[in-house]
DNA sequence: ATTCGCTATGAATCTTAGG
DNA sequence: TCCTAAGATTCATAGCGAA
């Protein structure tokens, strides 16, 4: 790849960078040295399994199973796999900007190694998803349990990295209004999805359904992010992020997978940004200052608050704190203060009278918000 | 505890060993080093997680919640937990019978670490199984997955011991004639079965199911093996192994959970007949999230839904919400928001075009859910 | 006896803007 | 970088008391 970097006075949207939305060939780790560091929001690596395998496995009717005995998946020890492990989460985690997240899929073989080098490295785990499979391989041995999962770990690049993209209200509206759990389903990657080979064979031996890496991005990331994947196999990540909205870098040894990955992502068409929009909550709302509903008229220094069963009643003060008798301070610290509370919500906490009933004081902060946003505020 | 060994010329059932179906008190490790050698069939295994928590977490609701800050699962640092399980895995080993297997359960705290020292010294993993909750406890501050399951780590004592218990036949049978998936669901441990103390408080504050450790016998061990748990607790591994015809031996510390374990265990009753409850794990109706009709192709994303008398028209995003004009949310939300009630179940509110005609959402919600019972959910 | 509503609680690495 | 204050945030289940 070439050494051209983003000018620091161009933001991204004023000029894309020549990495982005490609495919470079190449050793990851080398390939992300070559990359500007803090350079992108989600990493999602799906590295070798380091799968012990020995000799063939038939099924019970005699056909052989076809197993992941590629050269890239060969390691001599566990000592070599993770200082493979160690060099390529340490390359990432440089190109990550501080408060990008980053995927690792696995399975027992690996996972655990790549679990605890990832919490060596500095990287800070937030949480391990299970991908449950609808159609997992059988066990023909029947001598262990089926297994039907694989694990994600899901990590910050720091303990202290608070501000990482999760888009907490639209997975929760998408999911019956019940937050989203650390357990998934979804099949496994068959059908007109899987990529095939010139003979029709598939083409990747471990090519991942689109379904998860559109769970991922539409989890972790926001329209226009970038989405690295250092092992891009046969580029489900680039896909589905383009038909997101989001860019993809992809790094890849083998020339047949890029060539695949190119056409299959070329293929997709975008949806349409409207589409796109992810479902924002509260927490992205602008604040509204108590002290603004009596600038504007809406509470009157004198009027009364009151809690939703009225045990409490309180006097609104012209500098727009709240008394009650001796004690005096702002919504939330009266509001806490009367239930013996720590802390308390006072825009919905206290009321006011409207109609002989009881209002929320909430409904004036919805009220002042749109004034603001006529104001272009 | 004494010195006194099983003669090697008389068998377990000719001469029982005074350790056997006892709480021997003490530090894990040493108490491990005065067990002879090879003695165990199964150990199972549920040591601290090292969690790591800063300062107090409160519900929504102001409550706080009961964290585990024991002083048993306080560790300076990753390396101070390595060594402690190293210390304890290595010992343990000793005391496994060549074709014996170590079942150990924790969390992504712990779990990569456990997995990882466990391939250092030679075990070999056999399956990892996930144990997902029906209850979980949720995540209050919105900023993560709600984390729904627990990870355990089944393994043999070497590479080519192939000689293991694995009750293949009889789970498969329990499993309505498919294997037994790596996946398993169960609840916490809460009601009649939680132990408490003198207040009624949770005697120990993690206390593990006892239909798990069913799960975990009745698949690795014969009547009359013998269950080995060095981080004993409330003794859950004692009372299933005594209910189930299997031996136990407990290491624990403390001398409250000791007491208890005794009582707990004490009061058991074994079963006349291993003729058990089966536990197949699959609730009535599972939950279907709207963004899995998504995932699965049946909805696009732009696409529009409509109510029955297509009085509204919305529109599917991406993130599996659904939108109508400025207004975003769940399918129940906007259900409701467009009919101007408090509530409304967007499953049966909500139709797609099919045939020129209506077609409720919630008959793709029916068949979704074949696919979810196929997998166990 | 049954239902309904309210309360309590579980292995938790659980905020963020602004001064 | 540190400190303060605003204010956002929960699901399933068990138990209990009232109706």
């Amino acid at each position: 790849m070439s050494a051209v970097r983003l000018s620091a006075d161009l933001s991204p949207s004023q000029q894309k960078a020549d990495w982005l939305d490609t495919i470079l060939k190449g050793d990851c780790v080398a390939a992300l040295n070559k990359l500007p560091e803090k350079s992108v929001d989600v990493i999602f690596a799906d590295p070798p399994y380091n799968l012990q395998l020995n000799g063939d496995l038939h099924r019970p009717d005699q056909s052989k199973v076809d197993a992941v005995d590629d050269h890239w998946d060969q390691f001599d020890s566990f000592a070599a796999y993770d200082a493979f492990t160690r060099a390529w989460l340490l390359a990432a985690r440089r190109v990550l900007k501080p408060n990008g997240t980053i995927w690792v899929i696995g399975s027992y073989h690996n996972i655990f190694r790549v679990g605890a080098s990832m919490q060596d490295l500095g990287y800070w785990i937030l949480n391990d998803i299970v991908w449950r499979k609808t159609n997992p391989m059988p066990n023909f041995r029947g001598r262990r349990f089926q297994n039907a999962h694989e694990t994600m770990i899901w990590a910050s690049r720091d303990a202290n990295s608070k501000s990482y993209t999760f888009n907490y209200d639209s997975l929760k509206a998408a999911n019956d209004d019940v937050q989203m759990r650390s357990d998934w389903l979804f099949p496994i990657c068959t059908g007109s999805e899987r990529l095939k080979d010139d003979n029709g064979d598939k083409l990747h031996p471990t090519q991942k359904p689109e379904a998860l890496l559109a769970r991922i991005m539409l989890a972790s990331t926001k329209p226009g992010d970038v989405v690295l994947d250092p092992f891009f196999g046969s580029g489900t990540t680039g896909a589905v992020a383009k038909r997101l909205g989001r860019h993809f870098v992809g790094i890849e040894r083998e020339q047949e997978y890029i060539d695949a990955a190119r056409a299959r992502i070329d293929a997709v068409k975008p949806l349409e940004s409207t589409t796109l929009t992810v479902l924002s909550g509260k927490r992205a709302e602008p604040r509204v200052a108590f002290v603004s509903l009596i600038d504007s008229g809406m509470i009157k220094p004198g009027a009364t608050l009151y809690d939703a069963k009225k045990r409490w009643a309180a006097t609104v003060r012209a500098d727009g704190t709240l008394a009650i008798g001796e004690q005096a301070g702002s919504i939330h610290r009266i509001g806490a203060a009367v239930q013996g509370l720590d802390a308390c919500n006072g825009w919905t906490f206290w009321h006011y009278e409207r109609n002989g009933g009881l209002t929320q004081i909430d409904e004036l902060r919805r009220i002042a918000r749109l004034g603001m946003e006529r104001a272009g505020a």
